[in-house]
DNA sequence: TTGTGTTTTATTGCCTCC
DNA sequence: GGAGGCAATAAAACACAA
């Protein structure tokens, strides 16, 4: 707007409704945010305006509501995001430490294969201090050694799952940092919805 | 007092609905 | 095609720090 009629308007008739004219707008924007013709004449006389002037205040009304509420959405969206994102960071932390540990583990049957190798060629006994957790029992070698071939499988398991989950955690905060203000992705959006809904986060991990 | 940012009133142009 | 709503914007009114 830069017309000349419009600059004289506004310096002839711009005035600032009084306080008792804002509250009855505001009463009956409570109830009614778009009201009729009707309505509007009805206000216009009893508030001495424009019938024009009401239309106005209540079109501007409701863009400042709008705004406002606009606003309350992205202050709660954006206080769930960022509680979301530090149990995120928790979680990822955990997943780091059990990766750690199956790697661990990995290398410790590692060493125990190598033994039985050790022992088919020379049937000696296992140290058995070493490694108590994977025990052999010499009246049944055989089985022994398939179920330290099945271990090793598990662990080999646990191991590509937690590093794909892994891989996941960190595709699905990337995708976060990359918009973290103008709306998230459709799928990451879910990934949080899930998450938050869950309520749960073992079932990460919950091979 | 004055410069500056915010709020409020009003206009304009476009869109939708009947 | 006219009425009414909305988004964008202008500009007056207001608040307030320096």
């Amino acid at each position: 707007m830069s017309t000349t009629s419009a600059k004289n308007s506004n310096k002839n008739n711009k005035r600032r409704f009084s306080d008792e004219q804002i509250q009855s707008l505001e009463t009956t924007f409570g109830t009614e945010s778009r009201p009729e013709l009707r309505l509007k004449h009805h206000l216009a006389d009893k508030l001495g305006l424009q019938p024009r002037q009401i239309a106005i205040w209540f079109q501007n009304k409701r863009a400042r509501s709008k705004s406002k509420m606009i606003e309350q959405e992205y202050s709660e969206l954006k206080s769930s995001y960022d509680n979301l994102a530090l149990q995120f960071e928790a979680l990822r932390k955990e997943n780091q430490t059990l990766l750690i540990q199956v790697q661990r583990l990995r290398k410790m049957t590692e060493k125990s294969d190598g033994e039985e190798n050790d022992h088919e060629n020379q049937i000696t006994p296992p140290k058995t201090s070493e490694n108590p957790t994977f025990l052999l029992d010499m009246n049944n070698h055989d089985m022994c050694v398939t179920s330290c071939s099945d271990l090793n499988r598990k662990i080999d398991y646990l191991e590509e799952d937690a590093a794909d989950i892994l891989n996941m955690a960190e595709i699905a905060e990337d995708s976060l940092l990359a918009s973290p203000e103008n709306g998230c992705s459709f799928d990451s959006c879910a990934f949080l919805d899930n998450t938050a809904a869950g309520g749960t986060t073992s079932q990460w991990w919950d091979f």
